[in-house]
Order: C-alpha cells, then sequence, then structure tokens
DNA sequence: GTACATTTGTTCTACATAAAATAACAAATA
DNA sequence: TATTTGTTATTTTATGTAGAACAAATGTAC
C-alpha cells in the first residue's frame, strides 16, 4: 500500500477513535467494535492496529491522569489526526460516488 | 479475517465489477482504478485480488468467445455472486450508519 | 489490615491473510 | 518479428489477528 492508503480495519477504528470522542482507548474500542459493527476481535487486535496508527501518522495517544473509576491502570487515550480525518473523508467520497454511479447500490437517503 | 470480511482493495475492485458490467476484466478494471479511484497499481495486483475474489466466492469468472478487436488474446471477464453483493451491501451500511452518527463525517444528499 | 483474587488495562511476540510488484508467458495483428 | 492486449506465477511487504505476559488498582475474606 502507498502509505496513504488504510486498510479495511485500520479505517473502522479510526471511524470508532472519532465517534468514542474523550473515550477511545484500547478496551472500549473494542466494545464499540462488538457492539457497533458486529465485529468480535482480541484486545491484542485492537491495539497493534492503533500503534499502526499512530506511527503512520493517522492517530495520535496521551495517557489519561486520575483513575476515577475501579480497577484498572491509566488509559492510553487516542484522538485522529488532520491526516487521519482526511484519510476518513477521502475514503467516504470515493465509496459515495462509486455507489451513486452503481444503481445497485446507490444510497437514497442517509 | 473471518472469512466473511473483506479487505478494502478488495471491496474496491468488487464494486468496479458491478460498474463496469460486461466489460469487467483485469485491465479494465486496472484502468477504472487509475481514472475513477486515482489507484494506480500494477496488473498483478488486480489479477492476483481477482483470483482471491473468486477464490473466497464474492466473484466468478469465464473466458471470452471471439477477439473482435485487434491484438490481444480471450478476456477473462469477471461478475458478481450474489455472496459478493451482500458484502459489498453489508460494508456499505456499516458505512453509512457509522458516518450517520460522526457529525464530522455525515453525508448529507448522496 | 494484609494477603490474594478479580477487574481493567497495556505491551510483546508470533503468525495468517491481503496487497502489491515484477517477470514470464500467450496470442493476435501491424 | 515487434507491439499490443492479455493472463499466470512467484515473491515481498503490509495488514489483520490471536495469545499470553505484565501492570495497577480495587474487592473480599479472614
Amino acid at each position: 500500500m502507498g502509505k496513504e492508503n488504510i486498510g479495511e480495519f485500520e479505517e473502522l477504528i479510526l471511524l470508532l477513535i472519532l465517534k468514542l470522542k474523550e473515550d477511545a482507548y484500547g478496551l472500549a474500542i473494542r466494545k464499540a467494535l462488538k457492539n457497533q459493527a458486529e465485529r468480535t476481535v482480541t484486545i491484542g487486535a485492537v491495539h497493534s492496529t492503533l500503534n499502526r496508527l499512530e506511527s503512520k501518522g493517522f492517530a495520535e495517544s496521551y495517557l489519561s491522569e486520575a483513575t476515577d473509576k475501579r480497577g484498572g491502570r491509566r488509559k492510553r487515550l487516542f484522538t485522529i489526526t488532520a491526516s487521519g480525518k482526511k484519510a476518513l473523508e477521502k475514503s467516504r467520497d470515493l465509496k459515495v460516488s462509486l455507489w451513486t454511479s452503481i444503481p445497485e447500490l446507490a444510497v437514497n437517503k442517509i
């Protein structure tokens, strides 16, 4: 892949980071994957993809502070970068354009 | 990938098979990739993906008959299967659902 | 109150599958 | 016989996925 292309699982996770806003970290993303995308994967799969997204510059991470809730250790929270958002938009535009040109797949209203 | 998941390049090619209708074969798909998706890949990349799609049951191929135009040899024409179409629809529905729930990415009209 | 199980989390390592390039081969026509 | 239009085969790299080790905080039992 030419560096600017994004895999399908990477894209899914990037979308979920955006959707989860202030609460985008490994386990929460895994849960969202299950609930909102019917995709059950191990936590290792999520984390290695997150790392890859970060090293490609599509996402960034930082450690959260206080642990207010029970259990657990500091969370590594993720945010999307401008480059990541651009990749998502590009992907969306291409899909919309293709669907529109294929009657069998065209989306009427969203 | 869990067998029913489709990679991003596989999906793109499947979409182009649908779009090209009666004229979906290696080189034509490569050309469409370039023109309609700004994606320049070698012909080998296209063919190995087509083979993978076929072995997964998302596409089918058959050899065309007469060579009416200049040059060339018989074409291997591809069509999408019911399973392939279902995969595309599933993917589309997930994307639309996610975009809709993310204001920054929501599509107004298509 | 202190030992230990449990919960919530990340990191590390290894492997399977998908993506992509390159080169070889095949057949028709200029 | 060189060129065009095509497919097949082989190899390398990138993505996707699992599994287990490790870490820190809280719960619970005595």
